[in-house]
DNA sequence: CGCGCGATTGCATACGTATGCGCTTCAACG
DNA sequence: CGTTGAAGCGCATACGTATGCAATCGCGCG
């Protein structure tokens, strides 16, 4: 007997130790089961015991250590979240809505913000460490990764991307369809001289907006005139905008691949080449970001869902916590045409 | 015996087993302990039995537990964050922040985003359940929840609040500081008719750049010449800005105390008065947040130094991860006065 | 070649909780 | 009053890893 039960380590006890099921069950005068079961939704338990448990509970100011349930029980009731570079103008919101309807179905949310130039793959390990229940990302992850979760048994729902080749669940706001009726709500107004700033290369986000809106213009006999790339950022837009505009035979329709490259060339429009905002060109973006609102902007743009995509994604991945087959479902959500005052909606009156 | 060791438990198992540390240490001819020291840090090893155990972990795909290994240990490796209505327009900068930071000390975040109406001391027990080491967060909890976590020793540090009878370090952007440089750069471009749009009355932040103002302006011998609430809200700050500037004594200069409502107060004069800015009426803000630098608003304000403050935090949180004592520090950090076109700098040439 | 000492290693235990199984309790029913 | 069954409870074990301690190994020195 080398270490006798009950002397406890030396190393340990850093910090205070906070009561447990056993500290509860010894004052309530029950077993360490009951404490257990007492906590546990739908256990075998007497108002009695319960009652007898909670008091002791309250006075030793008792809480279930999650940790250990998760352990034992195999479930953690942690999600990892697994976001590239927050800082995009879209993503807070996601993060905000995800984080209250992942709270309130009782899930918590394992935050992993993945640095600029570094690949989820370079997190993944450390979001399984954890043991987390399930994933929702909208990057995407290597093959080997992908089998590594399915094996693992930990769904993965992908948020506004979609990749039939792995293994997950995806919810995603039908990008094509809304470009596609910005195409249309422009060559309504009778534009034919069509610009787009378009979004970084690597982004499907970017890329499906693209085929949407130049696919429609195709279908309806238009061509881009103009084209350009504006990396979601405002500056880069704002200078292809610049320079866009400045030439003789300038666009006299703008699409930006998203709201913030909207105000980059609204901005270049007005302050930079001197036009006038939707009378010299209409500007159309994606996203409907806060500013989309704001009077000096007031853009026309295509409202990504979010609460239904959101609530979509925790559906999803709650459905799948049981089934380990995994069933791979795909939503496809169609956002919302937001019509205000930055790109005209009729030809002019005379020609 | 009722259940004999090897046979395992009939409910559990719903997901596929990954391997443990037993399973590499049977692989690789050791014993577990080796192969938990091998995956600790300067713990005592050598490097042939290293390698075995590093081959056999990598043909199992295995990796460490966390849970298992917090449940021991007692340390988690997590930091709950706590926060507070994320979607305000400066949040998602500290956790886009403070996660990268968290994440480089090798500690993971927690999120909890606290929903509209609930007080954070609603989730702070679901917080230490998890079994945090620290708490970061930018809300005001009850004594009462203070004193568990002390008692629990659970450091926590305040972001951008302060209070001196909770336990806890903080770090603070030197908000009093700040608005009382924005006072003095109104005051010597020769504004004397100020008013002022604050924000909502709970928010310390709010109440101390009001009082940081003001202050500063008495000092100087001048009077706010008017004054409304704006709860930090585009829309709210718009429409107070617009009967302010409505009035035929109207001020000349206008100080919001954050961009957000900036915005909205230069919409305001622009578009519903009809004012220019800053020739007719100078208007400044607080935080520096992406839109300032738009050429449409090129805002005058002040940036709260996020790099500094979250790197603080991090800091003052590893920190008392050793000390039990947790003694409390206190940093105050000067924001950064970002002198732009929306207020005049200098008085008119002639008057 | 023997000794001594530091570096490694294995053994055993502990962390806090969930749960299968068997026993007890108790109420309902004939 | 005996029987039956369900509900409640406790016992014992397991989850996967860290770590104190003792045993062993390996190496240099005399």
């Amino acid at each position: 007997m080398k270490r006798p039960t009950g002397k406890p380590a030396k190393g340990r006890q850093r910090r205070a130790r906070r009561a447990t099921s056993v500290d509860v069950a010894r004052l309530a005068g029950v077993s360490q089961s009951a404490v257990s079961r007492c906590f546990t939704p739908g256990a075998s338990i007497s108002e009695k015991t319960r009652s007898k448990i909670l008091a002791a509970a309250q006075r030793l100011d008792y809480a279930p250590n999650a940790i250990a349930r998760t352990l034992i029980s195999g479930r953690s009731r942690i999600v990892g979240v697994v976001l590239p570079n927050i800082t995009n103008l879209f993503y807070p919101e996601v993060l905000h809505e995800l984080s209250l309807r992942l709270q309130a179905a009782g899930l918590r949310v394992l935050l992993f913000n993945v640095p600029y130039g570094q690949q989820i793959d370079d997190v993944m390990p450390d979001v399984l460490q954890y043991q987390v229940d399930g994933i929702i990302t909208s990057a995407r992850c290597s093959a080997a990764v992908g089998a590594d979760c399915r094996r693992r048994g930990v769904p993965i729902v992908f948020y506004n991307r979609e990749f039939p080749e792995l293994p997950g669940s995806s919810v995603k706001c039908n990008q094509v369809a809304g470009a596609a009726r910005l195409a249309d709500l422009l060559i309504d107004a009778g534009h034919r001289r069509i610009g787009l700033i378009a979004g970084p290369d690597n982004s499907p986000t970017a890329h499906d907006r693209e085929r949407g809106f130049v696919q429609r213009l195709r279908a309806r006999g238009v061509d881009l005139c103009a084209r350009a790339g504006g990396d979601f950022l405002y500056d880069i837009a704002r200078a292809a905008a610049r320079s866009m505009l400045g030439q003789p035979r300038r666009p006299d329709a703008l699409f930006c691949a998203n709201d913030t490259m909207a105000f980059g060339a609204m901005d270049a429009a007005r302050h930079d080449v001197g036009l006038a905002v939707p009378d010299d060109v209409s500007i159309v973006g994606f996203d409907d970001s806060g500013p989309s609102r704001w009077r000096g902007y007031d853009l026309t743009t295509v409202r990504q869902p979010l609460e239904a995509m959101t609530a979509a994604a925790v559906e999803l991945l709650v459905q799948s916590f049981g089934q380990p087959g995994m069933p791979a479902a795909r939503r496809l959500i169609d956002g919302e045409l937001v019509v205000r005052s930055s790109a005209r909606v009729a030809p002019p009156a005379s020609d």
